[in-house]
DNA sequence: GCGTGGTTGGAAAGCGCTTTCCAGCGCTGC
DNA sequence: GCAGCGCTGGAAAGCGCTTTCCAACCACGC
């Protein structure tokens, strides 16, 4: 039990030539190093099964080869989505990401980010959704700083004006185009269910959607908040519903809570799409098998991680880049015509 | 821009204290420090903003605040609910999580573990399941060696043998109990659409099934072989449609892959449960609101990874634990009477 | 023959922290 | 009054690696 780990010093004794050569073979450094030393300290490190000690090689080189990856909830299959894409990219290029979970609490945001400073990682993708908490925010707001002053890069997915990277959906473009495209199908009803107002990714599907129904002269639709989760959408509907509404229409701001409403409007005898139509936004793959077929306007989820990663880890310049993704609206069996 | 990070030296030197005090201060050592230098040694570092370099901590105390987690795809949501127990734990616990993702591909396992040795994480879960490949199992294990030789734990979801620590859902019993629970609904040939054959936990679902046919009387099913993924049991479950087997119940040895399959019935008009009933197993919650809703086999996932978790971080003693965690059977819409 | 420049190998100084070891001090007990 | 103890603070030795700096050496050209 416990062999101690082989380091580098004995595998530069075993091989008979100095650590600094040994250190030299082993990495890739600048310097040459002779063919045959080359060879005898790549063949000592292998018998040895030699594996260099990446705290002493973050330490001494001052970087890691971590990545941070902050979610709120790795069971949300959108986070899941974003999380692959990231995961992929980070490891194509050899580096590991660490992930951390907020849970939905905006303060663990910062304290997440503190620890992966901790790590030194080089890098960290904030894929938490924004929220208007004043403290918060600009607790996480110092964190990053504190991170990018070190040296760190970070990209956030949605929302920017935290002057870093960002990938941007088309929350809002999309939330207008579904709109239109609702209204196309003859609703002049609808109804919201928002997610929790201090989400900027709900506010601005909201804000899109409301855009669109107002672009075909249509009244604004009731809203009805809940949580950003299956139950909260379940919860809305159900609200909704208490509150007879007319609306033929309901828009879920995320596929995730289109599946609670949907779930809702069943135990409730309400026919989907014959007497209520329902939309929801991401297209999460893993919901495209519902029946009836979910409409939505579709994200492309593990491509964001993968753009998100890439940023953070290409190096980039001191400017803070944005690349927006849009969001592609698609009619499934859930709307019908009205 | 890059504004050096604080060090312990600075804290101390700002504290007017020594390098040690400051240390035994900031990090909960057994030794007394008086209350007076304590409390300038906390105010400097506040006012500092320090945070510990856990390389370097990692390095000098020969362990770090690593853990490892592995899995196939953490788009599955078997997998992500698993991983959310993992952090949930691993965070309450003060450590970090480090993702690893296999992408299915068995050689990767070992590599991700190499790569986890080299940071030192303290421990590790495999959440993969095992396969029956000999040459990867081999590789596997003398990484899984060299892992705890370290001083580092290792726990398996799914599947023992390794010498490790280990949760074992009851995969066996649980197919053999939803066999016999379909029976009793008056099936009387089955279908199965099996995972890869190499697949351990695959293998150990459709043996509790058959074995469950056998208790009960009737004959073995038809075992049609498709990938662990919603694709493969769409097209496993093509490929049954094709072999006009006279089936009337079919099981899938993952809700996912039951996802497939009911997608496919739905596509050539088969009607569940009226002409065809349907199983899975897991119980993604994710998948709960689907209609009609799946029966299935009840694994607590996020426990799963709560314990796995739970027993990699408890220290322990030499021994390798078993805990064992039962499914139930969940009987839905699905699947109809005969 | 010897200075020059270009290589290659090694010694050693860190990287930021923990922890041993020792010195100093105020007590107790005889 | 003093040996002996328990306690606290600091000096310093690492932890395993990278990287600078220097020495040694080779081949040249004059």
């Amino acid at each position: 039990m416990s062999a101690r780990q082989v380091t580098l010093a004995e595998v530069a004794k075993q091989a008979g030539v100095s650590l600094a050569t040994a250190s030299r073979v082993l990495n890739g450094s600048t310097r040459q190093v002779s063919e045959e030393l080359s060879e005898r300290v790549l063949r000592t490190a292998e018998e040895l099964g030699y594996v260099p000690n990446a705290s002493a090689q973050a330490l001494a080189r001052n970087s890691s080869s971590l990545v941070g990856l902050v979610v709120h909830d790795i069971t949300d299959p959108y986070f899941s989505c974003i999380a692959a894409g990231v995961t992929r990219v980070a490891e194509a290029a050899g580096l590991s990401v660490v992930l951390g979970t907020t849970g939905r609490r905006p303060e663990r945001e910062a304290e997440l980010l503190s620890t992966l400073r901790a790590h030194r990682a080089r890098a960290v993708v904030l894929a938490g959704s924004r929220t208007t908490d004043r403290a918060a925010q600009s607790r996480l707001a110092t964190e990053i700083d504190a991170f990018t002053e070190q040296g760190g890069r970070v990209a956030c997915v949605s929302q920017a004006k935290l002057g870093t990277d960002t990938v941007v959906p088309g929350n809002r473009a999309g939330g207008r185009a579904l709109a239109r495209a609702l209204t196309e199908l003859g609703h002049k009803k609808f109804a919201v269910l928002g997610g929790p107002s201090e989400l900027v990714v709900a506010r601005d599907r909201l804000a899109g959607f409301k855009a669109g129904l107002t672009d075909a002269g249509i009244a604004p639709p009731v809203v009805v908040n809940g949580a950003f989760t299956r139950d909260g959408g379940y919860e809305a509907a159900m609200e909704l519903l208490a509150s007879k509404s007319r609306a033929t229409c309901v828009f879920a701001v995320t596929d995730v809570m289109a599946m609670g409403a949907m779930a809702a409007l069943r135990e409730r005898g309400v026919r989907i799409p014959e007497d209520m139509s329902i939309a929801g936004f991401d297209d999460i793959p893993t919901l495209r098998d519902t029946v009836p077929a979910l409409s939505t306007v579709r994200l492309p989820l593990e491509e964001m991680g993968e753009i998100a990663a890439g940023l953070v880890l290409d190096g980039g310049g001191d400017e803070a880049r944005t690349v927006r993704v849009a969001g592609e609206v698609v009619l499934r069996a859930s709307t019908a015509h009205n």
